[in-house]
DNA sequence: GAAAGCGTTTACAGGACGTTCACACGAATT
DNA sequence: AATTCGTGTGAACGTCCTGTAAACGCTTTC
């Protein structure tokens, strides 16, 4: 059976991006980056739900453990982190989308080329209007 | 013969290295280099595992056998003489890459160097200086 | 028996990493 | 427009990890 969740070789991807989280190897077009610990455990619980929108509360949960104090900007720090390195290896991809007030969503999406941005409605105040 | 790990010859390549576990021999740029035991088998451990990153625990265990003890230096120590002996020969390529928090990786890739020498090296590297 | 090579261990230096601050920017609200 | 909250971003700082040279004991060679 192909159970690929957390055994064996699970190979995540996101456009240019692959991570393989059993290896500890993020690579990028082709070539290799290399990224902290920290900047990898977020990237892969990033890319384990590509598409949808993750919240601090839960990135903290995953990556540091336990709970997300008040104050603690550990979150926001790595993903410029990342943000920088991906954008320096895959320069006309973004990756780390912002949900204000929601979280950060990762999918891959072109940068600056041309702005097909008519969707002013990011995100509807029905998906969890309430968060905390 | 699909078995080539530990059979007939095995030749392993990474650039312009070249290594053969059955004879001991270790080739760079075409010119064959001295090696200890213990280099060559790190060597062999790298080679094996081309483009991967490896972890400490891992590679002393193929290496040295056994456990790796907290505070055990054997490896660096095994992994900067390689390297020494690698950018002797092959000054332009980097072998060895480290990867903090996770292991070594062995792949060939360029030394970007930036140096503002205008004068030394502008065709043939002459290789075959003066090598021991 | 002395010299040399090798593998291991030790010591110190340098760099990377993770966390926390401080301030700037932007978005949402009033 | 002004305020307030949330996020972006660069830097400071202590800690841990890795790089590197050297000391040490062991084995081999002459």
């Amino acid at each position: 059976m192909a159970m690929e969740a957390a055994s064996a070789h699970e190979e995540l991807r996101a456009g240019d991006l692959e991570v393989r989280p059993d290896d500890g190897m993020v690579i990028a077009a082709g070539r290799t980056l290399s990224v902290s610990v920290r900047e990898f455990q977020l990237l892969v619980a990033l890319m384990r739900r590509v598409g949808r929108i993750v919240t601090r509360e839960d990135l903290y949960g995953i990556v540091w453990g336990g709970t997300l104090r008040a104050g603690d900007r550990s979150i926001d720090v790595y993903v410029h982190k990342l943000r920088v390195k991906l954008e320096e290896a895959l320069p006309d991809w973004q990756f780390i989308h912002t949900h204000v007030g929601f979280g950060y969503r990762l999918a891959p999406e072109r940068s600056h080329s041309f702005h097909t941005d008519a969707t002013a409605v990011s995100h509807t105040p029905a998906q969890g209007g309430s968060a905390s």
